[in-house]
DNA sequence: TATAAAAACAGTAATAATTACTATTATTAA
DNA sequence: TTAATAATAGTAATTATTACTGTTTTTATA
């Protein structure tokens, strides 16, 4: 694996990352821009990448909209909402998948997985109602 | 809902998906101008989302490279190979996930999800080996 | 069967998200 | 202190998808 060299602009998107929750790459950049004001969202996009290949983040996809990145990387799931397009934690204990120990359904070797639940957030029906 | 009228296009994209196994809206034109050689990549996107909004088929989102249809719209996972991007089908009874149930712990109404896994298929293995 | 409204079409242009390129600057190990 | 390499800003390019427009097809009803 190749070797990271420090930079200020990547410990900036990490401090972003870690008081905040699952920004996207250009919410990121909006913010790291008040602190480095010609940080480049090509910048802000290969730390990403880089930190999300280390293991230091992940990196959410959805079916709408750019992605997401959460700098927990403890197991667990999330919620998105299809008309906010927030998106929220589960933790849904009693939902341990276990799914590595199922290799032998497996047409290969797994290495990782992801949980995504759709629907309408409570603020979001609140509104309708 | 808004009404759907017959078209031959729509037709044959949706032969062609059942046929298949989890293409690419391009994978999907390709095939579809053999018979309709002037059709257009707009046509087979919008009939895609026309039938995904139906319930018709499911549209699979991942981490990497361009959507898939699946017309297998019972519940099911996947298994996408992170080296070939092959997209496999993933039964996994015992593994049932009754979400639904557990509206207490979610954020708001549930009305779906998804679960992908990822590694590395077992072709992708046989190659490195 | 004729007709008219709605839907679908092909072809093209536009958009959104992300990655690639390049010349310069910053970091780091020796 | 220096030299190798990683990181940067700024820009251009790419990929996947959606939007627009004028024409054609479908379908319900007269």
């Amino acid at each position: 694996m190749r070797k990271l060299k420090y930079s200020k602009q990547r410990e900036a998107i990490k401090d972003f990352l870690s008081e905040s929750s699952h920004p996207t790459a250009d919410e990121i950049y909006i913010k790291v821009r008040e602190q480095f004001p010609n940080v480049s969202l090509g910048t802000v996009y290969r730390n990403l990448n880089l930190l999300s290949e280390c293991g230091e983040i992940r990196k959410l996809t959805f079916p709408e909209g750019p992605d997401h990145f959460d700098n927990n990387t403890t197991p667990h799931y999330h919620f998105v909402c299809r008309h906010c397009g927030r998106v929220f934690d589960l933790s849904l204990r009693g939902v341990e998948l276990e799914l590595p120990d199922k290799e032998g359904l497996m047409p290969g070797h797994i290495e990782g997985y992801s949980l995504i639940c759709y629907g309408t957030c409570n603020s979001c029906i609140g509104m309708r109602a």
